[in-house]
DNA sequence: GCTAATTAGC
């Protein structure tokens, strides 16, 4: 018996390491008589879990008839790792149906599973169970029900299941320090970080992390230093992950230089600390130093996987900055990378090259993808539309549809714009009916101003009025603002008071909009009702940041 | 065997 042991785990260390086919060691497994053995099958069904081979993790699983908890909760959680949600959660009830009784684990797992899935119902019915298999006061599933009610922005819910617990472990703080993080809540959060060292416990990395990622907001920065201050003094600065967390917050307070210094000051870099700091460094505008950092990755993770989600950031970052040097070099690494396939990574080059001002190599980029989804063609079309292509924009949108592919709202989006560069008022609206009738995708804020834009510079506005008057639920003042804008261009008082008195209800109070009003009743010579509307402003503090152009190098006020 | 870090293309 000792000696088949042995040999099957020799055999499974083996199979680790050549990735043999696996129908081979289920042979082996029946030949040894080994499939009743929960204790193998346990291990099996991790193992095979993990690389996504479910129909093996299937056969072993049923083949077991001894089913211990650890199988259960092994293979739930195999098929929750893989995000396959409805398939954990009816292996779950499977299990209620048997003879083996959950444990707090196999709770835990699927709590996890309904906050990743965000089924809220789902949870509290868990939640439910929970109480009645008389786990309420379990630590572990408590800890879950937290950071699952957190997530789900449930923060008083997540309380309620903390304080449950008399005596939390280290996993039950950390979890409520997170969980308020989560929320925004960062007092909270900081708050429980004393308390529970008020009471003897002392933090670990989780807890910082937890506490680093709540902080958020120029308000933060002095308890982010000291906190900072805490890592080092603690030796956990040079914890991978609080070490990463820290640059990302230095990255949200625009404070680079300290990003960078944590950065310096870690001892193994990985993808992901180079990546808190490549990205804190797009998001900050600084793209002359994340392109330097993105050199400097790629010259040192030599042979490790590139991640293509970063390249398609930094990518984004160029495209916004219309930074064409540096676009160009992302191209030369994405094709060293082998990832110009990658359907991700050819449209956010697309948008690069289109926003850059290359129409021609975007055009060249979109011809030579084998495989084009709705975001590849949602790009092209946007791309084109830039350039007041509109009517190729319609034949790439007509391409698509004969491709199979679903349009979305982004795809209205890019022919709406489109067709507001080139002010084709008939073709946008006949796409805002088309839309929503043939394509049953609703219209949102931004659909309502492009078509508000199209009838309100072709003159229609009386049209554009009864447009917004009739949309569903109440008007994003956005919407109201394109109106406005178009009646100062076409001098339209009128209808400028209607909106403008719209939008001061709703209580949008930006000064750009009484400036545009202010603009119409100049155009009047209602002058008594522009030095109204210039003491209101005066009153309210609300000034107009004088105009400022930087054609030519040299600001020059205008 | 419960909790943790980054980025996500239009």
């Amino acid at each position: 018996m000792f000696l088949r042991f042995r040999l099957l785990l020799s055999e499974l260390s083996k199979f680790q390491q050549t990735l043999l086919r696996t129908k081979q060691l289920h042979a082996l497994i029946l030949k040894l008589r080994l499939s009743d053995d929960p204790f193998y099958a346990t291990k099996i069904v991790r193992f095979y879990g993990m690389s996504g081979d479910f129909d093996y993790v299937c056969k072993v699983f049923d083949g077991c008839h001894h089913k211990s908890v650890f199988l259960w909760n092994s293979i739930i959680r195999a098929y929750a790792r893989a995000r396959r949600f409805n398939e954990a959660f009816s292996m779950f009830s499977g299990m209620l149906r048997g003879e083996t009784r959950p444990d707090s684990f196999s709770y835990a797992c699927v709590i996890r599973a309904c906050c990743e899935s965000s089924d809220v119902n789902r949870l509290r019915l868990f939640h439910g169970g929970v109480i009645v298999s008389g786990l309420g006061m379990d630590p572990t599933c408590n800890s879950a029900l937290v950071m699952a009610y957190s997530k789900l922005g449930l923060v008083e819910e997540a309380g309620r299941a903390f304080s449950v617990i008399s005596e939390p472990d280290l996993v039950m703080w950390n979890s409520m320090i997170s969980g308020y993080s989560c929320c925004g809540l960062s007092v909270c959060s900081l708050k429980m970080f004393v308390e529970m060292q008020r009471l003897g416990e002392s933090p670990d990395g989780y807890t910082l992390v937890g506490l680093i990622s709540g902080l958020a907001g120029p308000d933060s920065i002095r308890t982010g230093e000291g906190v900072h201050g805490f890592c080092l003094k603690s030796s956990f600065e040079s914890n991978p992950h609080v070490g990463s967390c820290l640059v990302n917050m230095y990255a949200r307070f625009k404070c680079m230089d300290s990003a960078q210094k944590v950065f310096a000051g870690l001892i193994n870099l990985d993808l992901v600390s180079w990546s808190a700091l490549i990205t804190g460094y797009c998001q900050c505008g600084e793209y002359e130093k994340a392109s330097y950092f993105f050199r400097k990755m790629m010259g040192t993770i030599k042979g490790r996987k590139v991640d293509p989600i970063l390249i398609a950031s930094v990518l984004a970052a160029a495209a916004q900055s219309a930074n064409i040097g540096m676009g160009i070099e992302l191209h030369g690494s994405v094709l060293r990378c082998g990832l110009e396939s990658d359907v991700m990574i050819s449209s956010a080059l697309i948008d690069m090259y289109a926003k850059c001002g290359l129409l021609g190599s975007a055009r060249r980029i979109f011809e030579n993808m084998p495989k084009k989804n709705a975001v590849s063609y949602n790009t092209i079309i946007q791309g084109l539309g830039l350039y007041g292509l509109a009517s190729e924009s319609f034949r790439m949108f007509d391409e698509m549809l004969n491709a199979g592919l679903e349009p979305d709202s982004c795809t209205f989006s890019a022919l709406l714009c489109a067709c507001c560069h080139s002010g084709l008022l008939n073709d946008g609206r006949e796409l805002f009916t088309r839309m929503e009738d043939e394509f049953h995708v609703r219209p949102k804020v931004e659909h309502y101003v492009y078509l508000v834009k199209l009838l309100g510079m072709a003159g229609e506005f009386e049209e554009a009025y009864q447009l917004i008057d009739s949309s569903p639920g109440p008007v994003d003042p956005g919407i109201w603002g394109a109106l406005l804008s178009c009646c100062e261009v076409q001098g339209n008082s009128e209808m400028a008071e209607v909106a403008a008195r719209k939008l001061f209800e709703t209580g949008a109070e930006k000064g750009a909009y009484r400036v545009m009003l202010s603009k119409v009743y100049a155009r009047d010579g209602r002058w008594s009702n522009v030095n109204e509307l210039r003491d209101e402003m005066t009153d309210a503090g609300l000034r107009k940041m004088p105009g400022l152009s930087w054609i030519g190098g040299t600001g020059t006020y205008s």
